[in-house]
DNA sequence: ATCATTTCCTTAACATGTTAAGTATCGTGG
DNA sequence: CCACGATACTTAACATGTTAAGGAAATGAT
């Protein structure tokens, strides 16, 4: 007879929401000095660790939906941080690339980013820090189990 | 010298918002049906649980920005969900109230509801469950410590 | 080769996230 | 009572989230 919805203040979603607002606030600060958005600095980051890479892996890494990400990467080529370019084998697909501007956005502010992290885990303690990352990918769909 | 940043396949904000995915999937499918959105479902629970609210107690509890707040408690009011009134003794206060119609939604899919939470849980384990809502809990702006 | 299907991406439309500016009301010191 | 700042919301503007439809190139069966 389970007839009552659990308390909201105890509901995972909204769990999940406040969590993320209290880890990108000061991220978020930092990318405001900068000039680019959340997204554009996941998108940033991915490309700085994988290199070339198409338009659907790209998606994928960063999560982000395509059609945000064709949004995005339209946004980030007219600010030179990003190139596209077509693949000549298939040419249904698009490879992006960062620039050295746009790598010079990581590098300039990498430091500052591991601070912020250091942060975090030192405000919830390593293991638990470890911890919450498995379970986190515990509901990741894309992670299956 | 901390010159690299983490992989990104180990990244909190970004396992916050998988982890988000996972834990809406089912949600945003059931919601479908019924024809709202996450946030207006949110809005819904929040009312049910605490009654008549004003729009500023009734945006932190459902986390929602009070922007957004403002367009969906339009549409909302608009499908005839929730009403909204001026309170008497402070003019610029607006209190919202759940609807009959509102509460039916409640009211039909809570069984379901109640059953994709059990799931998620039983796919944790209770014990993990409640762990990643405390950890959750830590990161948490709102609820300072 | 040709047509249907699939894949990769773009566009469109609407809702929300986010920041900043604007409006109306309240409370307070002078 | 009045000017002032504070509070509670609204609007605006732009970026993203989300779903659906569309377009172009590859693939496979005939």
């Amino acid at each position: 007879m389970s007839s009552t919805l659990p308390s909201t203040s105890r509901s995972l979603p909204i769990a999940l929401i406040r969590a993320r607002e209290g880890v990108m606030a000061p991220i978020r600060e930092m990318l405001t000095e900068t000039g680019i958005t959340e997204q554009q600095w996941r998108v940033l980051r991915v490309l700085s660790e994988h290199g070339l890479l198409d338009t659907t892996t790209l998606a994928e890494r960063s999560s982000l939906l395509f059609p945000s990400l064709t949004r995005i990467a339209a946004s980030m080529r007219d600010k030179g941080l990003i190139t596209q370019t077509r693949d000549e084998i298939d040419r249904r697909r698009q490879l992006i690339e960062i620039t050295a501007a746009g790598q010079k956005i990581i590098d300039d502010r990498t430091s500052q980013s591991t601070q912020i992290v250091d942060d975090i885990k030192t405000k919830l303690g390593t293991d638990n820090y470890e911890t919450l990352l498995d379970l986190l990918g515990l509901l990741d769909i894309s992670s299956n189990d």
